[in-house]
DNA sequence: TGGATTTAATTGATATATCAATTATAATTG
DNA sequence: CAATTATAATTGATATATCAATTAAATCCA
């Protein structure tokens, strides 16, 4: 396969961090003082608020370390407020605050143009092929 | 094109940090004591060694920053040596040491093996067509 | 020539990633 | 029940990313 898939792999690390620098661009530009982490988090809390952080941190990729972090700047920044789970001391209730659920509806359209904008002239097929190849090397990369 | 751009992106990001820890567990196997980035930068400069660090900041997809803390850690592994450069007293001379070209060559066959080994199952002409959509996105992010 | 501008690199501050070690609590099991 | 093991989260150390500010040298140009 010669050099295609070192340029490949090129791509890929680019594409990504290309994505990541344009979303938060966008982010900052219309007033929100989040970063693009922060807000995965953010998410992925609102959505799943009895998840434990563990889990949240697999659902944002993250590491729990990175995950500990990232909800200790939430709870400053006054987006995520955290209490003790009622049966088990060891977790957290982390619940967005109202600030948190305006922000997040109010990121949501932002969020889908940068995605769109992004996707620019790549069809619904073959962003459906691009997901599956993508897929197929995350399964590869588990060995 | 409903949750299928959500999912794309996320994949992306897995993706490319799936295949970043199983480079990483592969090098670290097979004794090396280089992370990726310092790899990715050791290699830029071996392949341009009349680069200054800011080309090899782009080309490794690198903010300028890092690239002088990189340099730096290479230098102290012996990876590198760095002199003043004879027309430009702004910038350095970076010379890899016969140690890092040593180890460079010693891991070429790791790499192919790895991206061999994350692209299993997928095609040259799909490599291609991924790559395609990847540069896609990344001229779609720059605006 | 000499002041303004550009360029190459560094530095500082903050955020995140990763790995290892640790703490506290819960669950298991002999 | 007590000892062991497992789980949830934190902490520390080091590496990297990002942005802004700074330093030093080169270039431009009136």
């Amino acid at each position: 396969m010669e050099k295609l898939d070192t340029i490949l792999f090129y791509s890929l690390e680019k594409a990504i961090k290309s994505y990541r620098q344009f979303a938060q661009r966008n982010m900052m530009k219309n007033g929100f003082d989040l970063t693009i982490d922060q807000w995965l988090v953010l998410k992925a809390v609102s959505d799943n608020p009895d998840w434990t952080q563990q889990e949240i941190a697999e659902a944002a990729f993250k590491d729990f370390a990175s995950v500990t972090r990232i909800v200790e700047i939430l709870v400053k920044k006054q987006y995520l407020t955290r209490a003790i789970h009622s049966n088990d001391r060891r977790r957290f209730n982390l619940s967005p605050t109202d600030k948190a659920i305006a922000n997040l509806q109010a990121m949501q359209p932002i969020t889908e143009r940068n995605r769109k904008q992004a996707l620019d002239g790549i069809s619904k097929e073959e962003v459906a092929h691009l997901d599956k190849y993508l897929t197929k090397i995350i399964e590869n990369c588990k060995s």
